[in-house]
DNA sequence: ACTTGACCTAAAGTTAAGTTTAGCAATTAC
DNA sequence: GTAATTGCTAAACTTAACTTTAGGTCAAGT
């Protein structure tokens, strides 16, 4: 009694290669929304299969649940999200990376000049800095001092 | 009591403004290896200051707990880590970052055709192949495909 | 009709990297 | 010398992103 074109949790498993248990905890999360059959299983679309490659994409570079979900409830619900949906939360992505890539740079290129030289006296380098680099809140300030000293310690 | 040169717990957390609790916890992780003096109380060498400032520098690039520990585990217990020790530490540290950067980068140049195309198709897509971008373990194979049709999901 | 396999929910468990709490002991300050 | 500070340990709690388990229900094949 499935209608065509509807997938069941099973299957949408197989198609995307993500465990039945994790589609269900990304129900949870908001990151999709299944309908119901009349014996209350769920039902997905096939454009789900698309929804779900795009989380974990998204995963790989970084981001949490949480600010994918925000990306996804950019998408239309009434019909099925197209090219230009899915173009425009690419922008934002790519902005996004471009952003990560280029912090990931500048530290690394601090890095030559700081630990590389062995000094690693923070108080003057620019690595002190804690531009986030995406880190987990509840975890206080997290600033960075050295020592006072050349390198006596 | 204290030797000079040696720094309690306190003082240690005000030089690199990490929390005492967070220090406590990089010892059971074996960061750190402080003496006790008589009262069992820990007792910090000046190096340790620059010790936790790299577990903090590292954290901020995606390092784990486990693998900053095992690059502090080639640093010599005998004596204070010189600038040679030190610089050892910076060449295996900058490669495994210029790998990062460059995965980073491949990946952002990918979706300018993949996801900026609107198809996300992953079955031909390059950005199907997770290629650990620091994925925590205990997850399973995690591959991703996407769907066969060109653009009806 | 009946069995097997796929699904369902709710709750508990897992890992990383810490923080918080509780109940004491050692130091430091006055 | 005594109070206030700082430190100690052990154990429980926290968040993210899931997985595992337990105990039932639904659907599909024969």
């Amino acid at each position: 009694m499935r209608p065509m074109d509807a997938l069941s949790i099973g299957q949408l498993s197989a198609r995307t290669g993500i465990a039945v248990s994790a589609i269900r905890y990304y129900e949870t999360q908001g990151l999709i929304h299944p309908d119901r059959n009349a014996g209350g299983q769920r039902q997905f679309r096939r454009a789900d299969i698309r929804r779900l490659s795009f989380v974990r994409i998204a995963q790989r570079f970084g981001f949490s649940i949480d600010q994918i979900c925000e990306q996804l409830s950019t998408l239309p619900n009434a019909r099925a999200p197209n090219k230009a949906d899915w173009g425009r939360i690419a922008v934002k992505f790519r902005a996004e990376l471009d952003a990560r890539i280029e912090t990931l740079t500048e530290l690394r290129d601090n890095l030559d000049g700081c630990i590389g030289c062995g000094c690693l006296s923070l108080q003057k380098c620019k690595l002190y800095n804690p531009n986030d680099i995406a880190r987990h809140k509840g975890s206080g300030p997290r600033y960075l001092m050295g020592d006072k000293s050349e390198y006596s310690d």
